[in-house]
RNA sequence: GCAGCGUUCGUCUAGGGGUUAGGACACAUCCCUUUCACGGAUGUAACACGGGUUCGAUUCCCGUACGCUGUACCA
């Protein structure tokens, strides 16, 4: 039992990493660095027909950017090596034949066409057990059913076959989820599954099994789209003789749709307008999501092959990881804001939620907002350069850290200061028009000016003088300086809400305020 | 259809045989701010339904409904 912990995180490269995916990355290293296991990476690429290029180095990509680091995998090597299913064919082919001389598995002939009759056929008749399995099994072309002269001639013959798993036709299988608790099913409700494919290939089943045993996987971390595949896979250990070490399963709620039903795909975060990757995507068209073909569904739009990502949209990637870790899961606590030291200090497998999670964008913005907030100017401003440069907006480095400071409490993105702070990079094009008509008077317009000339009298202009500036103008104007500053506020930023007048006049300096002055005064609409 | 899993505010969730059912997001109001935001305070809002067990059930059991996942030589 005090087996060393292993975990490990086993996409396949089929297209962009699911932010699903990357949950699921997320609590196998949680679980991994807290108990002081081990996290490995394992690509699962055993289908070539949805093979995607680029995909393998996207989720590395990914990854590495959200901060989950692994101690193996196909890029980092191991003492397990290889890392990708498709490098370990013979392991799997050995382990398959192994099987059927021990009459645990068998030799299927059947055509994919012959299959499908079948299965047309026994649903037409209605009948109890429409898979393949102890009820028809013999009813197929497979070794079973098969005088063994005709096996070995078609097997000599080099007929193509697949090797499935022979399920016990009675008894109960029954295991332990560390979520849900004991999981029971009937051995006759599984079906007699594909082992081996006839190209020579395993299927997940198998490979999966086989590397989790061979890599001493500890805990199995997954989607619950697995939970109904874990009997299978725990009859598939009983096969082999390896139920001593059989990893412990934690099937993970699912990730749901914000609205209405299902998994959360890519098409809610089209139609809803937010991303459901780590990283944009460009690399050509991701293959069809599985989870999309269904018969009921309305016909799969041909995806665009270019996705946009959580980093492109500007979140950190410390919030996206909290946000993720908070679907589903929850310390024993009211703390909502964990860094991952702490959520790895947390982190308990037993109190991940059952139920799926609805995944809420409002949410995700909440967090970016609050870490951003945690970020000291000089941060910020760090983020904040290669944004202004994309936009060929270019400042000295000292402003782009008090734009920052000025801004920081009141953005959800890094990027919002270029659209909501506009005015630090160009003169108002336009004045609101309500403080104009409430505001813009006699008195404000002779003030500006006054203001515009005084300007000069002082040497420079930091947060401090323009106070003490404004102020003095007014006064020697018999103003009161609060009835002005919501008119000098918009002279200079054209919007009636904003950050610290004051800073913002640091910030823009004497001749920007100067002009903006003297473009506001020409607006003015007196009689 | 069959199998498995699930069901606490609109959403993420805490809780658990006796609670004013707690927190967060969102929303609303107020305070702070001569602005806006941040922050603070307050408010609206939930135990799917029906049986049982029990002095007492949202909590335990059973059933129903609903939902999800799976039911591929995809993962």
């Amino acid at each position: 039992m005090a087996r060393p912990v292993r975990v490990r995180f086993a996409p396949s490269p089929t297209g962009p990493l699911h932010i699903g995916g990357v949950r699921t990355a997320l609590y196998n290293y949680l679980f991994a660095r807290q108990q002081g296991g081990t996290m490995i990476l394992r690509i699962e690429d055993t289908d070539q027909t949805r093979f995607v290029p680029g995909a393998e180095d996207y989720i590395r990509r990914s990854l590495a950017w959200c901060g989950i680091e692994l101690d193996e995998s196909p890029w980092h090597g191991g003492p397990h090596a290889p890392y990708r299913q498709s490098e370990r064919k013979a392991t799997y082919q050995a382990l398959a034949r192994q099987l059927v001389e021990r009459g645990q598995a068998y030799y299927a002939f059947d055509t994919p066409a012959e299959l499908e009759t079948m299965r047309q056929q026994l649903l037409a008749s209605k009948a109890e057990h429409t898979g393949y399995g102890s009820q028809t099994r013999l009813q197929m072309k497979n070794s079973l059913s098969l005088p063994a002269t005709e096996v070995q001639a078609r097997l000599a013959a080099g007929e193509p076959y697949s090797v499935r798993l022979l399920v016990p036709a009675e008894g109960e299988v029954v295991f332990d989820d560390l979520v849900r608790g004991q999981v029971r099913v009937q051995a006759n409700t599984i079906d007699d599954k594909v082992l081996l494919k006839s190209d020579g290939m395993p299927t997940y089943h198998l490979a999966n099994v086989v590397d989790d045993h061979l890599m001493e996987i500890s805990h199995v971390i997954r989607g619950e789209e697995w939970l109904p595949s874990a009997p299978l896979h725990v009859l598939l250990y009983r096969a082999f003789g390896w139920e001593a070490t059989r990893p412990q399963f934690a099937h993970l709620p699912l990730l749901l749709k914000p609205e209405g039903e299902g998994k959360l795909s890519k098409r809610d975060g089209d139609r809803l307008g937010f991303s459901v990757f780590p990283l944009a995507w460009d690399g050509g068209a991701p293959a069809p999501e599985t989870d999309e073909t269904g018969p009921d569904d309305e016909p799969t739009p041909q995806p665009t092959g270019r996705s946009s990502g959580f980093r492109e949209d500007g979140y950190l990637p410390a919030a996206l990881l909290n946000f993720l870790a908070l679907l589903g899961w929850h310390p024993t606590t009211d703390q909502e804001l964990l860094s991952l030291p702490e959520m790895i200090a947390q982190f308990d497998l037993s109190r991940i939620h059952k139920a799926g999670a609805r995944f809420d964008i409002q949410k995700a913005k909440w967090f970016n907002q609050q870490y951003i907030k945690q970020l000291s100017n000089e941060e910020l401003a760090q983020q904040l350069t290669p944004e202004l440069a994309s936009r060929n907006l270019s400042l000295p480095p000292a402003k782009v850290v008090a734009i920052g400071g000025l801004m920081k409490e009141r953005i959800t993105f890094v990027k919002d200061i270029v659209t909501d702070g506009a005015f630090f990079f160009e003169p108002p094009t336009e004045y609101d028009a309500q403080v104009v008509a409430k505001k813009w008077n006699a008195d404000l317009t002779g003030y500006l000016a006054a203001l515009q000339s005084a300007l000069a009298t002082v040497p420079q202009l930091d947060e401090a003088t323009a106070r003490e500036l404004t102020h003095q103008v007014a006064e020697q104007r018999g103003l009161k300086p609060g009835s002005l500053m919501q008119g000098l506020r918009v002279a200079l930023t054209g919007a009636p809400g904003g950050p610290d007048l004051m800073g913002i006049i640091a910030v823009l300096g004497q001749a920007e305020v100067e002009k903006r002055l003297g473009l506001a005064l020409a607006m003015v609409p007196l009689p």
